[in-house]
DNA sequence: CCTATGCATAGATGAAAATTATGCCCCATA
DNA sequence: TATGGGGCATAATTTTCATCTATGCATAGG
């Protein structure tokens, strides 16, 4: 049995005659008959009683018909079911993140990408960024927004957001305005524990200048960002932190940046992705949303 | 899009994989690779994302999967309804019938085959015989019980049902055990009115016999049976009447029958259909019922 | 880097769908 | 009662399309 089959079936019930539906359906009406036949042999009933001069539909016939309708209702509704399922933008958007931006970037953007869309929600998974990665090559994640950049051929990387590492302190520890890459192993730090991806690209960055920490004063090693602000705060130390997750302690002036001269940590955080994967629309709509915030 | 289409896209969809569903369904990969892009072209969108060595379904995959399935599903459930259309012996059966059929057999009929098959009901048009005919001629009753037949290449008339017109009177009226066809015009007379099938019959047989009403000494015409039955009963007059009509009162002796010397007025009902017509279940198997009761 | 796996493409083949031509049946009308 | 036209069935031919085999290309895993 076929949807053509169906069809056919509809407009000759419709219309009470071969000859009409075959007009209606611009097919001849030999077609017509040879269709019938079929579908009347697949069903295993006779569907219409041929009278000559007309035919009348039997009860078989009248059974099939509104589940025929239905068929191809249903038929004309995935049709637009499907063209339909890429304007609104919509759903459950699931986004990975490493801390940094799963903590201090991203919120903000759902926040105003919620705004625009008002029938999405999110789901912010923060994990580090290898896992992430890993995540988004596994098809577990449409996209994730990581600070280290994996080589895969499968993926594409958009930069997306420019951060930078710097030395914060109260100014009461350290009230001078900068200082200098060697005077850093003399004053009291906090660190965070091994791992950490500010902790790694820091040392990266003390790697090249072919300095380590291990000539550092290690006050603490604390487990989380929150942790090291706190602690700062609290004079037990100065320490090296993403920009944007102390923006507001420096705006408000509770704590206070010391540039260290010659000395830039700059990195990025980039959106990951398959370059083969399809984009549902509302990770496609926040994808550009991200991209044009910065 | 067809049926086929849909079966190839749900089993890619669970093998996710184009191969695997080849193989499922027996047929070869590129024709499936061939299928899903026609799909994807009448629905003008991507199902699946070729990751080389894998596929993804994309969010129109996921919209169209469980619509697939459930017109599959569908699909399959007509196949079945249809068959089981014919299987129970259920639903409504309007039957034409005069009126002797009509009031004193068709009622019995449709009692003992209720109780053989409860899910019936029964509407029973009681009209006189040409018209019954013609609504089975155009299609608006499957068939009719008439007692005439009519001169028709398209119908078939099955004897169903002997009866015989027999003259009636209380034993009052009429002691004598026979009676001779000379005597009939002495004896007071109850007729039906013009147009009555009763009437009709027991003049034709007259006229055989050359013989009109007449010479009768009609004392009332009236219009239907149990009219007559009630004067007859109430020493009015004597008449002729189906034996169906009036068996219950010959069997309880409140009337008798006089049978007339040398004359049979037998005649017979006719379950009269279309040739080519097709009979919903419950049709022929009341048809059968009728015929295997007689 | 090599091989196996999986989808896409091309060309060939065959089945099924559609068409034209025609026959038969029924009905209406003269 | 004969005749013509309307309507479905059948037959033979053409066209379309589904399917196949062979092969190419990309990817993942060893």
């Amino acid at each position: 049995m076929d949807i053509h089959h169906l069809k056919i079936f509809v407009s000759v019930y419709k219309n009470k005659s071969f000859t009409k539906a075959s007009e209606k359906l611009h097919i001849s009406q030999p077609t017509i008959s040879e269709h019938i036949k079929n579908l009347e042999k697949s069903l295993n009933c006779k569907l219409f009683d041929r009278l000559g001069r007309s035919i009348m539909p039997t009860a078989e016939a009248d059974v099939l018909y509104p589940k025929a309708l239905q068929i191809l209702d249903d038929l004309d509704q995935i049709q637009e079911d499907i063209s339909a399922a890429g304007i609104g933008v919509k759903g459950k958007l699931i986004i990975g993140a490493s801390t940094i931006p799963g903590a201090y970037i991203l919120p903000r953007m759902a926040y105003t990408f919620k705004k625009q869309y008002p029938d999405v929600a999110f789901e912010i998974l923060i994990e580090d960024s290898s896992k992430i990665t890993n995540m988004v090559l596994q098809h577990d994640l449409f996209f994730g927004i990581v600070g280290a950049k994996m080589t895969s051929e499968k993926l594409d990387y958009e930069p997306l957001i420019e951060d930078e590492l710097v030395l914060v302190a109260t100014s009461k520890l350290l009230p001078q305005k900068t200082i200098t890459l060697d005077k850093l192993p003399s004053i009291p730090f906090l660190q965070r524990e091994i791992g950490s991806g500010t902790r790694q690209t820091f040392e990266n960055f003390l790697k090249k200048n072919t300095i380590t920490t291990n000539t550092f004063n290690i006050v603490a090693t604390l487990g989380s960002i929150s942790a090291v602000k706190q602690a700062v705060k609290e004079n037990l130390g100065a320490s090296v932190i993403s920009r944007v997750a102390v923006q507001e302690e420096l705006d408000s002036s509770i704590l206070h940046e010391i540039p260290i001269i010659n000395m830039k940590m700059k990195r990025k955080f980039y959106l990951v992705l398959q370059k083969k994967r399809t984009l549902p629309t509302q990770y496609a709509a926040f994808c550009e949303h991200m991209k044009k915030k910065y």
